[in-house]
DNA sequence: CCCTTTTCACCTAGGTGGTAAGAT
DNA sequence: ATCTTACCACCTAGGTGAAAAGGG
């Protein structure tokens, strides 16, 4: 079993991923999460699914003068550890193999009560999202595996700071620029976005 | 395994069930085909699916002076009869049991070389919409047992005519006033409805 | 002062019947 | 004359950042 996360500029991002209450109490991360995963067994029914570990025991603020995040103490109180599972689970792996698998309905939110089963963060805290291939084994006993049944997946590269508010213009209108939802605020074509804005 | 269908309303429906080709190439049914379904085993893994059989031979046609179908002729010839599987098959007994099942994603065209494998049906012809129960047989051998594991219902309540131009006002003011996306033609509360068009 | 929440206009995406033009 | 198609305004439903207001 083989997965390579498919989204070349998570680098780039210090997130906008948290927050509000209603009507707007959680975002969707973008860019999404997105994988290609190889060598499944194709026949075999497998879940997929996403958690967010605390990188670090610290809180940031942004130093606008420096641009750059510096910490700012210690890390708040934990949020509850939830788990998204991909929509389409449980499914073949052949149906998981066949194309990119895209984690677009993943949500965030800051709110401690949320009762929409959506993944808690804190602000200002940096995440490592992880991703998990979970075997489903239809052997009666299939507890005793759970260990070898279930494989999970770090990509460093997409770390990153959850905000209530972008902390850098540059971040904004790369987001403006990508994001198809805010296309409203768009200024020029997105096509000439990487050489004006260098 | 019992079934019932949930929408009292299809009595009083001509249907505009077909049309248009590009950018609207197809419409989807409403009132919606739902149906609460008991007697299935919960653990199993069942198929739930919709098909269309023309209820006679012949072809229609709307007299406007006397507000009713007559005969117009024999049918054209048939179109490919296609299935529509509902997009949660295959899910277990308890799933669909849970609540009311509605196929709301059906949808019907009159386009012959539709490749989106939509329902094609002939305009001014006379349907009967079909649902089907299919019980996933575990057992290698499951093809013996194809028959027993195949159940139809058949609600002869939900026939209709299929049109790409409603024939009668009355029908056009009610799918105005019931279906959300036509709320742009109300001229009054639909809470109303039956009231001021008795 | 720094961060969060609320409300908003503006999008994406797609389902309606009206209407006028097209087809037979 | 009768039916079908193309295009449209107008909805539903929901995802954006801006800006102003709120909170410690």
């Amino acid at each position: 079993l083989n997965v390579s996360q498919q989204n070349a500029c998570w680098h780039l991002y210090l997130c906008k991923y948290a927050l509000f209450s209603p009507p707007q109490k959680s975002m969707r991360m973008f860019p999404t999460f997105q994988v290609k995963i190889f060598g499944m067994d194709p026949m075999a029914d497998y879940m997929l699914l996403m958690d967010f570990l605390p990188v670090d025991d610290k809180r940031y603020r942004y130093a606008f003068h420096s641009s750059s995040w510096l910490v700012a103490g210690k890390a708040d109180p934990a949020t509850p550890g939830r788990v998204h599972y991909h929509p389409d689970s449980p499914a073949k792996g052949a149906q998981w193999m066949k194309q990119i698998v895209s984690f677009d309905k993943l949500k965030l939110t800051n709110n401690l009560l949320d009762d929409n089963g959506h993944i808690i963060l804190n602000s200002m805290h940096r995440y490592q999202p992880r991703f998990h291939v979970v075997y489903v084994d239809p052997r009666k006993d299939s507890e005793k595996y759970a260990e070898e049944n279930y494989k999970t997946f770090v990509f460093e590269e997409t770390r990153f700071t959850a905000v209530t508010a972008y902390q850098n213009h540059r971040i904004t209108q790369l987001k403006i620029a990508s994001n198809p939802f805010a296309k409203g605020f768009r200024d020029c074509d997105p096509e000439d976005w990487p050489r004006n804005h260098r």
